[in-house]
DNA sequence: ATTAATGATGTAAGCACTTACATAAATTTG
DNA sequence: CAAATTTATGTAAGTGCTTACATCATTAAT
C-alpha cells in the first residue's frame, strides 16, 4: 500500500496525496476530503523511511544517558520523552554507561541513525577526568546538542540547568546558620554538576570565614544504589576519629546512607546529626526521619530543555543557556 | 557524501561499495580494502533512511512503557535498551501512561514509525478493566510483540515473565508458616501480574485451609511514589478496627509505607508486624528495618526477552512463553 | 587448451516518498 | 470578455540506498 495506490483510488496524482498528507495549503477542500476518505478506508499509513529519505528527517531525537536506571536520570528521561512526543518527536534512548569511549560510540550511533538532535541527560557527559569535550563539539557541527545540568560554551550546544552551586551553597549555609560547622560533604560524582555542588559547599565555608578541611569532603566510590556501602563508609570515617554533626550529600541515596549510619550508631537525627540530601527523590519520604533535600525542579528543567530543542529544530532563535534555581525542601532530618 | 562519491573515489561500482558496507561475501580482499580506505578517509557514513527504505528496516524496536519513571519499569527499560543495543538494535522509547487510549495511540505511532518489533514493558498493557487486548493482537499481525511480565495467547506475541503467582504464594506461605494468618495484602495494580499476585496470596490461604477475608485485600489507589499516602491508608484501616500482623505488598513502595505505619504506631517490625515487599528494589535497604522482598530477576527476564526478540527478528524459532521463578530475599522485616 | 564452474563486479530497477517546475483550472481585474 | 492573477493539480526528477540479473574474470575440470 503506497501513495500510488491511494492516488489511483482517489483519482488524483501522488503529489496531491502527498500534499494532503503533509497538510500543505492549496488543495481543494473537495479533493482533500476525497483523498482522506480513501486513506481512511484503505488504512494507509505513509512509509516513514521513504518520508525520512525525502525530508532528511524522521522527527527523532536521541537521548543519551549514562544510566537510565538511576532514580534521577530515569525521571529526566521520562519527562524528556513525554515532552518530545507531545511535540511530535520520537525519542531513541541510548544508555552509555560512564565510560568515555562508550559515550563517544553511542553518540556516533545516534548520529549515524540521523537523529535531528541529541539530548545529553546528566552532566557526566562533559568534563570527565581527561576533560575531553571535543566529541560534543564535533557532534554539534551535525545537529544541535542539548545538555541537561551541564554547561558548555559552544555554538549549537544548548544548556538547561539548575544552579547547583547556589543550591548547595544555600543548603550548607542553612546548616552553618544553625551553628553546625563540621559538615561532612559526601559526594559520588565529579561530573560538571558534581563539581559545582562541591564548590557551593566550599563557598559557604569561605563566605562565612570558616576554614575548609579536606577531611570533610569525602568521595564515595560505590554504586548508585549501595546505601549500605555508604553506611559502612561513614562508620569507617567515624572509626578513624572524624567528627561531624551534619552530612550534606550530593544525592539522596548518600543521605539515606547517612541516616542509616546515624541509626546504627544511636545518633539522633537531626539532634546529633543533621542530614541533607539532593534531588528530592522518593527516598526522602522512605527515610526515617524524612529527608530534607534540594529539589532542582527536574520536570521544569526537562520541559524547558525540550522546548529549546524543538524550537531550535524549528529554526527559532533559542537561548543557549537557561538556568533555574533549586530549593531546599525541609523535612525532619534537619532542625 | 553518498555511496556514489565513494564508488567514484574507489574506482568501483556502487554495488561493490554496498557489498563492502554490508559485509557481503564475494568481494575481492584488495577491493574491499581499497573501499574501506576511501570510506575511512572521507568519513563517510551511510544514510540510515535510504538504508531503511531499501531494507524496510532500520533495526529499531519500540519500547512501550506506561511510566518509565517508576523504579521497576525504569530498570526494565534500562536492561532492555542495553540488550537491544548490544544486539545491534536501536530502542525508541514511548511512555504511554495508564490510559488505554494513549496506549493504543502510542502503539500506532511506533508501528507507523516502522519499528521491527514492539516490547511492552509491564503487564498493565493487557487485560485492563475493559479486557481489551485486541489492539495487541492487531499489532501482532504487523510485527512481533514482546510482553514483559504478561501472558497473552496469540501468534506472534512472545511472553517473558516471572511466575508472580508462585512467588506471591510462597511469600504468603512463609508468613503463614510463622503462624501469621491475618496478613493484609496490599496492592496497587489490577494489571495481569497484579491479578496473578493476588491469586497467589489467596491460594496460600485456601491451600492452608484458612478462610479468606476480603477486608484483608486492600487496593491502594495513590501514586507510585506516595509512601505517606500508604501510611495514612493503613492508619485508616487500623482506625476502622482492622487487625493484621503482617503486610504483604505487591510493590516495595507499599511495603515501605507499611514500615512507616508501624513506626508511627510504635509497632515493632517484625515482632508486631511482618512486612514483605515485591521487586527487591533500592527501597529495601533504605527502610528500617530492611525490607524482605521478592526478587523476580528482572535483569534475567529482560535479557531473555530481548534474546527472544532478536531471535524472532532473525527468523529463528523462539519459544512463545518463557517463565522464570522469583525468590524471596529475606532481610529484617520478617522473622 | 577448451569447456564448465565459480567468483567478482557492474548495470539498472526498485524502495515510497517530497517537491520544483509545468500546466491547467478558477478567479479576479481592467 | 480577454488578460492577468491566483489556485489547484500533475509530471518527473530527486533522495541514497539494496539487490536481481547480467557480464566479465578467474579457476577447476576434462
Amino acid at each position: 500500500m503506497t501513495i500510488y495506490d491511494i492516488s489511483k483510488q482517489a483519482g488524483v496524482s501522488i503529489a496531491t496525496v502527498s500534499r494532503v498528507l503533509n497538510g500543505s495549503a492549496n488543495v481543494k477542500p473537495k479533493t482533500k476530503k476525497k483523498v482522506l476518505e480513501v486513506i481512511e478506508q484503505c488504512g494507509y499509513t505513509p512509509n516513514a523511511f521513504a518520508r525520512g529519505l525525502g525530508l532528511n528527517s524522521m522527527n527523532t531525537v536521541g537521548i543519551l544517558c549514562a544510566d537510565s536506571s538511576d532514580l534521577y536520570l530515569a525521571k529526566a528521561v521520562y519527562y524528556i520523552e513525554k515532552n518530545l512526543r507531545a511535540g511530535g518527536y520520537h525519542a531513541v534512548l541510548c544508555c552509555t554507561g560512564y565510560d568515555l569511549e562508550s559515550k563517544k560510540a553511542s553518540l556516533s550511533l545516534l548520529l549515524n541513525q540521523r537523529v535531528d538532535s541529541v539530548i545529553m541527560v546528566g552532566s557526566n557527559f562533559i568534563e570527565d577526568e581527561s576533560g575531553d569535550n571535543q566529541y560534543i563539539r564535533d557532534a554539534a557541527e551535525q545537529v544541535p546538542i542539548m545538555l541537561l545540568n551541564a554547561d558548555l560554551d559552544c555554538s549549537n550546544v544548548y544548556c538547561t540547568m539548575c544552579d547547583d552551586f547556589k543550591s548547595m551553597h544555600d543548603a550548607a549555609v542553612s546548616l552553618i546558620n544553625q551553628e553546625i560547622t563540621d559538615i561532612l560533604y559526601l559526594y559520588n560524582s565529579t561530573s560538571f554538576s558534581g563539581k559545582k555542588k562541591l564548590l557551593g559547599y566550599q563557598s559557604a565555608y569561605t563566605m562565612n570565614n570558616i576554614p575548609l578541611n579536606k577531611q570533610y569532603q569525602q568521595f564515595f566510590a560505590g554504586t548508585h544504589e549501595d546505601i549500605d556501602g555508604v553506611c559502612h563508609f561513614l562508620n569507617e570515617l567515624r572509626r578513624k576519629g572524624l567528627e561531624f554533626h551534619a552530612v550534606l550529600a550530593s544525592e539522596d541515596m548518600l543521605a539515606a546512607g547517612a541516616i542509616k549510619y546515624a541509626r546504627m550508631n544511636n545518633l539522633s537525627v537531626p539532634d546529633d546529626l543533621s542530614v541533607i540530601g539532593y534531588n528530592n527523590s522518593l527516598l526522602c519520604t522512605c527515610c526515617e526521619p524524612e529527608l530534607s533535600s534540594v529539589d532542582n525542579h527536574l520536570e521544569t528543567l526537562c520541559s524547558q530543555l525540550v522546548k529549546t530543542c524543538i524550537g531550535t529544530l524549528s529554526n527559532e532563535e533559542m537561548p543557549q543557556k537557561t538556568i533555574f534555581s533549586g530549593e531546599l525542601v525541609k523535612r525532619f532530618s534537619t532542625k
